[in-house]
RNA sequence: GGAGGGGUGGCCGAGUGGUUUAAGGCGCACGCCUGGAAAGCGUGUUUACCGAAAGGUAUCGAGGGUUCGAAUCCCUUCCCCUCCGCCA
């Protein structure tokens, strides 16, 4: 959510904000709704005034004994009555057509982001490590999955259809020593503390990080209401909603291991095969909550806890900052971190590291306490994959194939793997 | 699923129709006092909007209603808690 004083100082500044985003100029439009509003309201309070003014004259004249004086005020009051009504009516009507806005416009870039339409806008800033040169035709995660005999499409569609899958045997290991790695790394080494959250939110916490109003479409919903989580952003990023924290235990860092689920509504087509668009994945979240003056340092200090995920376990990668027209909804400034996938002979994203400012705080009411001076001020948030659990998998398979068709385990996993070192077809 | 009890400011908590401001406490800020501190005393302390200021208006989970006037009465709804039942 956007600051409606700032827009109010500086208009243009939104306006060019959005254009960068795509989007038409609103300022204007938003301004107009802001100006009514506060006149209606002043309109409102004048007339409330009198009325309580008048109010009181008739307790007054009623506990001094004068009836009649009291009756001609209160012919007087019930005039003002059906003003008031109307005017509070309306009120409510502009109000809350105000807030819908409000809540459906992105937040602005910071900046220093690119300008641009879409991913192929994006600036690649980085490369680390090199891809491995294969003697033989690297083959796509799928078919060295299946031909393991441990990663199996059709069952998983016959119970739940497409973009499922039922891992199985090591495979099935394989995707939970990761996420261990992750968590152990990002809890011991990088001071964040796990949380195992809620799977499903109410309405609240997913306006708070804003899929909600705009984005109902790419979420899960129970009958009864429920949301499931697209990312653990959402559980995590909520665990400070409302709250009003000390600056003293900023900044809070939280890492949680969770299953995410989209709809992926309008990606039809899109990475049918395989695992790396599904209606379900995991991932390890990280989620920061900072003061202002922290935030965007602590976006570079998320993306390398995610950065030491994928060297750690000596998978190639490049970072790109997201241009404008790329960026989440939420977002001031993005770096994805884009793995090398040998048989895609492509760059496919894996962790994806947020700064949000206080965009998504304003929407929960997250504030914190200042040290010095006066006022509760909202925080910054941010949140990154680190990594996506998933597509973490899909790039071991292809970067670590041999030629036989097994998967050599990575160093780094091999403590929770139990001994195993490869992964080779089940007897 | 059944039966109850509740949602009041940063926090706790009083308050079942009126006659200046939602009592009181805690916390916090400032001041007085002190060699310094504690204690004590005093002042201030939700947010939004209008106003140069003084001040005003709204805000007691949300939305309707009754009334000249609602934190208070009525209706709807959301949320939290307790007990019972079922259950990993």
């Amino acid at each position: 959510m956007i600051d409606l004083k700032l827009l109010r100082e500086d208009p243009d500044a939104f306006d060019r904000g959005w254009a960068l985003r795509g989007l038409p100029a609103q300022a204007a439009g938003l301004l107009e709704q802001d100006v009514a509003l506060r006149a209606l309201k002043t309109r409102l309070q004048e007339a409330q005034n009198e009325r309580n003014a008048a109010s009181k004259q008739i307790g007054k004249a009623k506990a001094s004994g004068d009836e009649a004086a009291a009756q001609a005020v209160i012919e007087r009051v019930s005039a003002l009555k059906a003003e008031i009504q109307q005017g509070e009516e309306e009120e409510r009507q502009l109000a809350e057509a105000l807030d819908l806005a409000l809540a459906s416009l992105p937040n602005i870039p910071a900046a220093d982001v690119p300008d641009g339409a879409d991913e192929n806008d994006n600036v690649e800033i980085g490369r680390t490590g090199d891809p491995r040169n294969f003697a033989f035709d690297p083959k796509e995660h799928f078919d060295l999955g299946e031909d393991l005999g441990q990663m199996d499409f059709e069952t998983a569609a016959a119970m739940s259809g497409s973009r499922f899958v039922a891992l199985k045997g090591q495979l099935a290991r394989l995707e939970r020593a990761i996420a261990q790695f992750m968590l152990n790394l990002h809890t011991d080494e990088f001071g964040y503390e796990e949380v195992a959250p809620p799977f499903l939110v109410r309405d609240e916490a997913v306006f708070g990080t804003a899929q909600l109003p705009k984005f109902t479409e790419d979420l899960f919903r129970t009958e009864n209401g429920y949301w499931l989580i697209p990312t653990a952003e959402v559980s995590l990023t909520n665990m400070v909603r409302q709250a009003i924290l000390s600056e003293a235990e900023l900044p809070l860092r939280m890492t949680a291991y969770t299953p995410c689920f989209r709809s992926e509504a309008g990606s039809a087509g899109r990475d049918t095969r395989g695992m790396i668009r599904l209606h379900q994945f995991s991932k390890v979240e990280l989620v920061s909550i900072t003061t202002p003056d922290q935030g965007e340092a602590e976006l570079d200090r998320m993306t390398e806890c995610a950065q030491t995920v994928l060297k750690r376990l000596e998978l190639p990668f490049r970072t790109m900052k997201l241009c404008s027209g790329d960026m989440g909804f939420s977002a001031r400034r993005t770096y994805d971190l884009e793995v090398w996938l040998p048989g895609q002979n492509a760059y496919r994203e894996i962790s994806s590291c947020s700064w949000c400012g206080d965009f998504q705080a304003r929407r929960m009411k997250a504030r914190f306490k200042p040290n010095e001076g006066k006022g509760n001020q909202f925080v910054h948030t941010l949140n990154g994959s680190g990594l996506a659990v998933g597509r973490t998998l899909v790039a071991i398979l292809e970067n670590y194939q041999q030629e036989n068709g097994t998967i050599a385990v990575p160093d780094v996993l091999k403590p929770y793997m139990g001994g195993v070192e490869e992964i080779v077809a089940r007897g």
